[in-house]
DNA sequence: AAAGATTGACAGTTCAATCTTA
DNA sequence: TAAGATTGAACTGTCAATCTTT
């Protein structure tokens, strides 16, 4: 058997039966957005953790990894890039640093910053994961045509660009 | 000045100097749900918080009030909906209790039963958040053109169902 | 046993307050 | 004063264990 509908075509249907003038179209997308962020997410976890590592080291250690040499970035850094706040950046450094991934380092110049260094053990790291990742995304990808991913790609980055996601400078 | 790419791009490019033989295009979507489904929800909990509530509160009581009279639900059917665990739940239909939007009622004939209902106040609350609600998700989504939308929306749905989110029965 | 709901320990996040240095 | 990082309280989630009822 084929299946042609997901879930929130099924809520859809529920609003029209009880309140068939309320337009929740948005839904359509909107919650099919928030839906599969999620089940990916879960997903992609069970990938990590595999490695012995939560998703959210892979967001911190990826992003030094791909800053390129020296591998270092300060915690404001990390946080423009890591959608955290600068809290929650603090007790995800000490993580990574309990786990030998990282290390903290003073700025010479200017004693208020510190700079977050990828050790060799957190380099190797990121590149021992980061091919399974990106081939087990795309396998959750292979559903759809070249095409399909085309459009599908251009139309999230308008609605990002709408909603003020720009690039962050170095 | 016009702007046309967003940071996911940005992240692209920066993969693509460190190690280009590391094929990372699945982030190009991957990515950008991620991203947007975080950034929509912290818009809409701005348009949740106006009317004093989180926005976890309006997806348990948008799912009780969509599935029509006599609006309850048990606790399991909820998590069904609602994408988190039974014992979130519980503490959901908790903090829910106490603000008086919903009440726990014991099933007569199955005693491990429990009914989750809304009140007369949890019905007007959704019914007064809701068409708002929706009109900033539409507002969100007036960037793409229809048959954007109508695209976006299919490869949306395509990928949910490779990914297992079909229909719950009621 | 098994189903349904709850509990409690733990983890990670946000937010506001605080500390240090510029 | 402001910038950068940290701290601690409060909140919400997961997960495994538990309690009650079938």
């Amino acid at each position: 058997v084929v299946v042609t509908s997901d879930a929130v075509d099924r809520i859809l249907e529920q609003w029209a039966q009880v309140d068939p003038d309320l337009d929740v179209t948005p839904m359509a997308i909107i919650g099919r957005v928030s839906r599969l962020s999620r089940i990916v997410d879960r997903r992609l976890s069970e990938n990590f953790a595999e490695h012995g590592i939560d998703d959210w080291m892979y967001d911190v250690l990826a992003t030094l990894y791909r800053s390129g040499p020296p591998w270092e970035l300060s915690p404001t850094k990390l946080v423009e890039h890591t959608m955290v706040t600068t809290g929650a950046m603090t007790n995800r450094i000490d993580r990574l640093t309990d786990r030998g991934f990282v290390v903290r380092r003073h700025d010479t110049d200017d004693r208020r910053r510190i700079v977050v260094a990828l050790t060799t053990s957190g380099r190797t790291l990121v590149e021992r994961v980061a091919p399974g990742h990106y081939r087990y995304e795309a396998d959750l990808l292979n559903a759809l045509s070249t095409s399909e991913r085309i459009h599908l790609e251009k139309a999230l980055r308008v609605l990002l660009i709408r909603l003020g996601d720009t690039p962050f400078r170095d």
